[in-house]
DNA sequence: CGGCAAATTGAACAGAGTCAAAACCAGTGG
DNA sequence: CCACTGGTTTTGACTCTGTTCAATTTGCCG
């Protein structure tokens, strides 16, 4: 069940037996969730974190203007707020974007493991550090990239990411998103993301159609997106 | 030495005796930087993190054209790189934008800590939690707020982050940042700034001055920049 | 007093937004 | 089986926020 989450966490450092043992202790229920169902709402008390197993999520922030920027994707094996843990309520709402299931993990169950395993606890701890990691990318993204790198960087960390859990190859990937949805993303209408996927597909880089990123050209698709997936910190360190 | 940390961690948990006693055991070597120098390299190998005692530093992340992006401000009572005890090295460089004061805290002792004390433990990881907080802010500040807004936004944050440890109150602060540092925050050109920062003292909102922000209509300027706190969590939790 | 970075202002330009319309596509019900 | 519906994608024309380029002013400091 937990086989993403623990593909993810082993990109990065060692999990023991024992350690192993510990996180299939912590998890509690199964829950599904449908697309567009917001799992939880910024400022709710959380008492458990959750971890998702299969499909798409997102971290987003609403203005008052009804515009929402969507500040992090989860793929599976993602913890959706790991945070939540340290910060009891959060700062932000979480949404499926695609049919989800998760698998929730008692807040008292995170608190033993700190309390018994310190190792694993700087793990869960660098896990939710690597998501400030990726804000961070994207602020870098928001602020500097034009809308053409911008969403040419987008695929190019999703193909990071969902290849670590297995989800992605040098061909592409499954990605049941709206054109809306990417706009959402970065920060760009509807109409102007439109424009970016025709330019990056004209340009022969990748094709984005029917729910599935085909990339046609990685390295120039990286070229045009400045990627540099250092910030994804994928070398695994020594215990 | 560390009330502003103090100051900023019992801003919303409590740290008992023992706990502080633990804290100041930490400390290692007292350092000084002058303005403009660059304190941590992305990609150095880190063994120890370090605490801002006086100044104001930054995170920031360069791009292949010369431009530059601050990711996060930082103020007296921040650990700089708190995270760099779970990352082993970053994906960012960190300089001092004023002359800084500041003391090193080496890994090995972080480890102690994880070790003995959980909810100290639990602490510094909500604090490494909070800067991506705060990132998350950014990223819809960069991604959906105007330049005025967004310049406003920058201007409320400080206010309440420079006032938790003593730094600001209704009047203003000191922020000796110049133009295009600000533009580099906001992903603004010098020039651009420069009108946002006419609007705002036009509007009577701020006036940034002579290295000085003077609050004019703090309700006004917290409604242009649609500004809530609630991401910076200062509300004490009970432990 | 001279030098130089920072701040300021104006004018032309461009990337992305807005508005509007058409094409496409999957699901629904008659 | 097919017309209808509503959401998504696509394209064009126009607008606007913020950039670029260039020149001037201000202020600090040796």
């Amino acid at each position: 069940m937990i086989e993403k989450h623990l593909l993810k966490l082993r990109a990065r450092d060692e999990i023991g037996e024992a350690e192993e043992a510990a996180i299939r202790g912590t998890l509690g229920v199964v829950k599904t969730f449908p697309a567009d169902k917001v799992v939880i709402r910024a400022g709710e008390d959380l008492t458990y974190s959750t971890l998702l197993l299969e499909g798409m999520m997102c971290r987003f922030k609403d203005l008052r203007d009804g515009e929402r920027q969507i500040t992090e994707l989860h793929v599976a094996g993602d913890f959706l707020d790991l945070h939540s843990f340290t910060l009891k309520h959060l700062d932000h709402g979480i949404m499926a974007l695609t049919p989800c299931k998760v698998v929730l993990v008692p807040h008292e169950q995170l608190t033993r493991i700190t309390e018994e395993f310190p190792h694993l606890t700087r793990i869960y701890w660098f896990s939710t550090n690597l998501d400030a990691c990726i804000h961070r990318e994207w602020e870098v993204s928001l602020g500097r990239r034009s809308g053409l790198a911008r969403t040419a960087h987008l695929f190019c960390e999703l193909r990071v990411r969902l290849g670590i859990v297995g989800l992605a190859d040098d061909k592409g990937y499954e990605l049941q998103l709206t054109q809306s949805e990417l706009g959402e993303c970065l920060a760009l209408t509807p109409v102007h993301v439109n424009r970016m996927l025709r330019e990056l597909r004209e340009r022969g880089l990748v094709e984005f159609r029917g729910g599935r990123v085909s990339i046609l050209d990685y390295e120039g698709l990286q070229r045009v997106a400045e990627f540099d997936p250092a910030y994804l910190y994928l070398e695994r360190r020594a215990r």
